[in-house]
DNA sequence: GTAATAGTGTCTCTCAGACACTATCGA
DNA sequence: TCGATAGTGTCTGAGAGACACTATTAC
């Protein structure tokens, strides 16, 4: 049999960004514009572009660069889902991402007037908008995935900006995993795996001042060999 | 645009499929019959059938299930690779899993006679055939999923037979690891994760008979807050 | 002074590593 | 008896959780 007769697939790439502002959890949505499921949320995403697209995090990419503004510092892939019934057009495949990056590097196209893209905030392992496609359970293997590592990893380093305190380092743990952790455990053992260092500045805010610390490496992701309390 | 002019990638599976017999790991590997690559090894996968395969991991399991003779009782996902240049006939992309079988249940197929199928040793994180394609980042990249997960996970279990010593159990650790266990940390471990129970009989050996066990659920993957020693 | 957040001291508990000791088989 | 493997006892240390205490700011 030759290659030209396969039957192919239809294939795309999903992305779940994820972004801490204020005190929540978001991600980016976008209103579909054509048929099927017209005028209804989905995931940054697109299909696979042969000529565009060097190889499939290269689509990733560039679909999430369009909507975001920006490179986005952290992309991990999660999973592949591929079967003949996800898409009305027939037997397709997404490859799904999940991002991270900081609000304070994030150029808002999206929400400088554009009505078909939106940063929406996640409450319980979920969003106010209806998605298309099988697209809220590549979102919930997503959070399942970024919750998971936030247990062993340092992970939302990717959410804070490039200086910060240990206390907003802490918060973002938090509104990740949905609870609170206690701060010596926190501190010592971000401390212990020496990733951090001061910058030499404090952060003013109206009460007692916090020192601010920076990444000893900005692209590394420390790997703990103890979970913190998941259960 | 519509659909039926996007240029679809080429979309393939392929899975590593690890067993341990005696004292060493093995994967099973194919010699292709046709170019590309004709006579060299390979992995084993194939295009995904969109008449035949509901799904994309329908596809890891009808084509173990061609090799081996039987349903793998474990199969996990690993990555989707998708590039221009992986394939000398275009951009392609695969899917890549491994699957876990214990050696008792395998009906080697491979075995009997085919001279295009064989069980190969992996030792040193390779092994003596080289595979076309890829296939060796992607057979290596699922050995590091392995070694990585059997520090913090009982998935060994799918290695072996229903019944088996505690010896035999922590023997498969110590294979995949490449490295021995302390027996009492070992024991301990597993003990206190509450999923053996023993069957009652013993196992003879010409020394001093040990208990056998079977898992309490058949197929539950227990997972361990802290790792084992892995440095 | 108070309120609020930053930062530290320290006790307890779990569990991995290390290693010694005992038990039970065949020869 | 010995050699080999099975099984157990127990000490140590790393590091997480809990929680109390001190420090520094604005008011």
């Amino acid at each position: 049999m030759s290659i030209e007769h396969i039957k192919k697939p239809l294939v795309a790439v999903d992305t779940v960004i994820f972004t801490v502002k204020d005190n929540d959890l978001y991600t980016l949505v976008i209103k579909r514009l054509h048929e099927p499921f017209k005028d209804q949320w989905t995931l940054v995403g697109g299909f696979i572009d042969v000529d565009k697209d060097e190889s499939i995090e290269d689509t990733a990419k560039r679909k999430l660069a369009e909507k975001t503004g920006v490179l986005t510092p952290y992309v991990e892939q999660v999973e592949t889902i591929g079967n003949a019934t996800r898409d009305p057009r027939g037997w397709s495949m997404t490859t799904a991402y999940f991002a991270l990056i900081s609000s304070d590097n994030v150029e808002l196209k999206s929400m400088r007037g554009a009505v078909d893209t939106k940063w929406t905030k996640i409450v319980d392992n979920n969003i106010v908008e209806k998605l298309a496609y099988d697209h809220e359970q590549i979102l919930s293997n997503c959070l399942d995935r970024l919750r998971s590592k936030v247990l062993y990893t340092t992970l939302p380093a990717y959410l804070l900006p490039d200086e910060f305190t240990i206390s907003e380092m802490q918060k973002i743990y938090e509104i990740i995993l949905g609870k609170t952790i206690d701060r010596k455990s926190f501190q010592r053992r971000m401390f212990n795996a020496n990733i951090l260092e001061e910058t030499g500045d404090m952060k003013e805010s109206g009460r007692r001042p916090a020192k601010l610390y920076r990444l000893i490496e900005k692209n590394y992701t420390h790997y703990f060999l103890r979970n913190m309390e998941g259960a």
